[in-house]
DNA sequence: GCGGGGTGCACAAACGATTGCGCTGAGAGT
DNA sequence: ACTCTCAGCGCAATCGTTTGTGCACCCCGC
């Protein structure tokens, strides 16, 4: 596989492998005098000298490789969580292995059981559930893991995600100061923190509003998906609930929202104002542009990498957990009006 | 790291390591007894075996990870194809690295140095250019290579991509088929498979039915971008250039398009009819809906993924190059109309 | 001139799985 | 009954790197 290896360098360089070896480490170069660092430098990047990553490896147990678990690589809210996450590692000369669940518990775990085999330093999970027996595994393993955009009920492991309480108060904010006073959520799957979370932010910004929270005004879709969204506002029509704004637990399942309302004659902005979650491409396309909450989804995955980073090179110490939310924004477009006289 | 190797469970199976590792590894299961190999899986089970891929990769120098390469994992076009390729690799026991190259030849060099000293069994490639070095040093090297999406000139190394020409032809056929007579071409950058392919494959449609290509009626857009799109459409515009309908070189370019005849009070499709090519999330949604070619991106992937492992597996020989077109589909929207009177 | 403290390097033992080789014993053939 | 064969398994080398240990040797101070 490969030619040229440390033994080989060692000999051009007229020394013992071990002692090649300590000059090409920068941490043990020390051991070594400059002068013969500088020897087998020179004849490791004459010849072209590789590690062998294995070899390496099976000495130090270090992969220098980070598993990135996501839901679905299609849905593209990850993808820019994934390249901030690359490009931190790549950096620091980690690889990141990215692996797609397909949102099924069990592949997810076959997933991480291979990933683990293969002596992966840490993880980066995307997919946390409120409950996940699989993240408290790792919680309780000796792997280092961080949690992006989802977090878990137990607050074991670092988290990283935008400011949803925030990021909802701004819609409500919104919403509220153009007169809109039934203002409904739809709410995302409540065995994952975001949806819980936008969920209980959406009541608290009601209330904040001297607003009443009555009862179906909160209605929570089975997945963050179009389809769902259809399907609880096809519901939310057929209980006759009033309402002139939606607030939907994400981008698709406002999309969902608005093709039920628009087939039920109802015009968006002029009868209903609909916000999303999410931002994502092109929902400042549609007809009418979504009005969408915006979260810094590159920064999170770089922060998260980061912080897996220090959780790996420090020894373990440190900050035990920390939960970091980035700022988000709300981008004001078509889709969220004056309220209907 | 890993609790339990080979050696335990030789001893909880009583028998040597040697003997243990033939018993687990299927190709040389035969030189063992079938009722020590049944003792050896079930002491396996039990004690929750996982082999070491460091030590196993530093004897067999195979590491049963693929690498694929693409140019931006944001843009819609990927993940699909990333999916597809992921599903069947997994499938057969090899791990996935995906790379972002951010569109940067120096970055694509270093992401796939990195990879090949990890001892990587394949690549994907879906970043090709037309004359591409990177791509011939993979060509020239003994790790087996399959290209996806975007070929190169040399047509050295086995390539799974759409069924370029047939998609245009859909299109023109279409075009021409509402009236359309002069129709111009926004093609990709032409240092790329895709465009060139494009724009010839529209050269070649227009002949068909009898049409003159102009000068002026093909023009390449700088890249796959929706300001690309922009700008040659600003240009086409400003050379005063005639034309009822555009076939773009993919949805991007159409978008660019789409917002610069708005701007110019032209009406799609009203005035001018648009096509696009990818088929993107959410182009369906816009108004009007895009007209556009469907490429079956995780067909594709899976494919590539599918060849790969045949040249892995397969002992080299096989068929040495294979070029694989899949079939692709006009899904005809809103977005082209007859040709205005 | 001699012992002591370091520096700089060589030596060799790991890491854990795979695999060519060779030994043992049982069955078959004559 | 004796050899031949071959299935089944144990033995030990091997992959390439890292790293604990110890041996020189040099310089210094007494």
């Amino acid at each position: 596989m490969q030619r040229v290896k440390l033994i080989d360098v060692a000999r051009a360089a007229g020394v013992h492998p071990g002692t090649a070896s300590r000059a090409l480490n920068p941490d043990t170069t020390g051991q070594v005098s400059a002068d013969t660092t500088r020897r087998v430098v020179q004849a490791a990047r004459r010849l072209g000298y590789v590690p062998n990553t294995f070899a390496r490896g099976l000495r130090t147990a270090r992969s220098f490789v980070i598993g990135m678990v996501v839901p679905d690589v299609t849905n593209p809210l990850f993808p820019p969580m994934v390249r901030g996450a690359e490009q931190v590692l790549s950096g620091a000369g980690y690889t990141l292995v990215l692996t797609d669940t397909d949102n099924d518990t069990a592949t997810e775990r076959r997933q991480i059981e291979q990933l683990r085999a293969r002596g992966t330093d840490g993880f980066l999970i995307a997919t946390a559930h409120w409950d996940d027996p699989l993240v408290e595994e790792l919680a309780d393993s000796d792997v280092p893991t961080v949690l992006v955009n989802r977090n878990t009920a137990s607050h074991r492991l670092p988290y990283v995600g935008g400011d949803e309480r925030t990021g909802v108060a701004l819609a409500v904010d919104h919403l509220v100061g153009l007169g809109h006073r039934r203002i409904v959520h739809l709410a995302g799957p409540q065995d994952t923190s975001t949806g819980r979370e936008r969920a209980s932010a959406f009541r608290h910004a009601l209330r904040t509003h001297g607003l009443l929270v009555g009862r179906g005004q909160v209605r929570a879709c089975s997945a963050y998906s179009e389809q769902a969204g259809v399907d609880t506002t096809t519901r939310l029509l057929a209980a006759g609930q009033e309402f002139t704004a939606i607030l939907a637990g994400n981008d698709l399942i406002a999309l969902g929202a608005l093709s039920v309302l628009d087939a039920a004659g109802l015009r968006c902005p002029g009868q209903v104002s609909v916000v999303g979650f999410n931002d994502l491409p092109l929902v400042d396309k549609l007809t009418p542009p979504l009005t969408t909450v915006t979260l810094p989804l590159r920064d999170m995955g770089a922060l998260a990498a980061r912080m897996l980073l220090g959780k790996i090179e420090g020894n373990g110490h440190g900050s035990p957990v920390a939960q970091s939310l980035l700022g988000v924004q709300l981008a004001v477009r078509g889709s969220t009006g004056p309220v209907p006289k």
